[in-house]
RNA sequence: GGGCGGUUACCCAAGUGGCCAACGGGGACUGACUGUAAAUCAGUUGGCAGAAGCCUUCGGAGGUUCGAAUCCUUCACCGCCCA
């Protein structure tokens, strides 16, 4: 149960000790349990966060369960509203399907191809009749929902809340019936869905009610609020090993104990040892953020790659050298700095190359330029801000 | 269906005829400090030119005015109250 997250001790015990029984019966039947969790195809492109159940899902994998990878194709369809009055385009059924196979394939970092079962929740949900759907909701009071906290704070601020919001909850506990799964895994935003909409579900249409796992979400480069692609402080995971290693740096040190608990390998005595280290002053934090991304990329990467991701990390930002490799731009005699910047996309406009200029935070060669009209100078390695470099070669 | 209020830059939000490219906060960016950070401090945050200045922007479209984010008309969307 390492990295769950109920809020509550009570529902936590519920649920280990519901597992238990579950398990103990599946032995008796014979079986393995089926586990699944949910995912949403409206991106495609997948950061650290996604993968936090993912990584629950593959130790069932191991321990021989099976498990279900479920693509919320269905859900896409009809476009999240969660985003207040930003209208989301409808997602073609194409776009949802060509998503949903690059979503599978980054999946395959984590999960085992062999072992996991892609299926998508269009194939029953598209089948419920409007009668049937009335049937469902009649389980459920729109207080259930008021009293939510995500829709309690919109009422109480006058946000609006869509109808079919409510039934997402709905959709949701269908599909862990469809499936009949008996564990569902979900991050804590999800608990009134796996929780309480999928159990009443179930146990009205007569199967037996998943458990739920409720994770911690993990936060984002920020270290304060969820990792998001549209908050920007993901980490995509087909991002290159030097930039994945850098953005795990940049996680603020309150952050490491989740990152260590949701996205590592490593386990309960493992990390309990690293906080202790650092918690008595033996163990330097830096060090141990280090090695956080070095396990990271060796995930998603390779350990050799971890390693060369972690010595140029060391050679630019501890030793302040250069990148191995940095993009190039030829210059044309009597091209301007200004013009330089602008032309090679290191600065959006010429006004925001200039402000930079001023605040002396672009450089040659490690000195300062600051005549943003001035003719380039000579060839050289172009510093932009802290962590853009560009190689300006002048014929 | 009726009455009222709202829609401002990436987000929140002030501004109710000129002093508005638009207060403040968050975020982001730059610099200092550092452990790459975080925290802190200083600055920047529409574009063109950088001297003055010009252009585009305050839900959409039109109008009034020397002059509009601010007034009027209309359309769209949202909220509240009443039915």
């Amino acid at each position: 149960m390492q990295g769950t997250e109920y809020g509550d001790d009570e529902l936590k015990q519920a649920m280990a000790e519901e597992l238990r029984q579950r398990l103990i019966e599946a032995e008796r039947e014979g079986r393995p349990l089926r586990v699944y969790c949910g995912f949403d195809p409206r991106t495609s492109d997948l950061h650290l966060g996604h993968t936090v159940p993912m990584r629950k899902l593959r130790q069932f994998q191991e321990l021989g369960h099976e498990v279900i990878f479920l693509v919320g194709t269905y859900t896409s369809l009809i476009g999240d509203p969660s985003d207040k009055d930003k209208l989301r385009p409808q997602l073609t059924p194409e776009e949802v399907e060509r998503n949903a196979l690059t979503y599978a394939e980054q999946a395959y970092k984590v999960l085992d191809r062999q072992r996991t079962q892609v299926r998508f929740n269009s194939e029953w949900l598209s089948k419920l009749t409007f009668a049937e759907l009335i049937k469902l909701a009649s389980n459920f009071t729109l207080q259930q929902f008021i009293s939510r906290e995500n829709f309690r704070l919109r009422w109480e601020k006058g946000d609006a809340i869509y109808l079919h919001e409510t039934f997402y909850a709905i959709m949701q506990g269908y599909d862990a019936y469809a499936l009949r799964a008996d564990v569902q895994i979900g991050g804590t935003d999800q608990l009134f869905n796996i929780v309480t909409a999928a159990r009443k579900l179930m146990t009205y249409l007569g199967v037996k009610p998943n458990i739920g796992i409720i994770l911690g979400i993990l936060p984002g480069t920020d270290g304060e609020v969820k990792m998001s692609k549209s908050l920007g402080n993901h980490i995509p995971l087909l991002a290159p090993p030097a930039d994945m290693y850098g953005k795990v740096m940049s996680v603020p040190d309150k952050a490491m104990g989740q990152y260590f608990r949701l996205v590592t390998r490593w386990t309960p005595p493992e990390i309990e040892a690293l906080e202790r280290g650092m918690a008595e002053g033996r163990l330097h934090p830096r060090d141990v953020k280090m090695k956080l991304a070095r396990e990271i990329v060796s995930i998603y990467h390779s350990e050799a790659e971890a390693e060369e991701a972690e010595r140029e990390f060391i050679r630019i930002f501890q030793q302040g050298d250069l990148p191995e490799a940095m993009d190039e731009y030829h210059a044309q005699p009597g091209q301007t700095l200004l013009e330089i910047l602008t032309a090679s996309g290191m600065v959006n406009s010429k006004s925001e190359g200039r402000r930079l200029i001023e605040q002396r935070g672009v450089r040659l060669d490690g000195q300062t330029l600051n005549d943003a009209n001035a003719p380039f100078p000579r060839s050289g390695v172009l510093q932009v801000g802290k962590r853009k470099y560009l190689r300006v070669t002048l014929n």
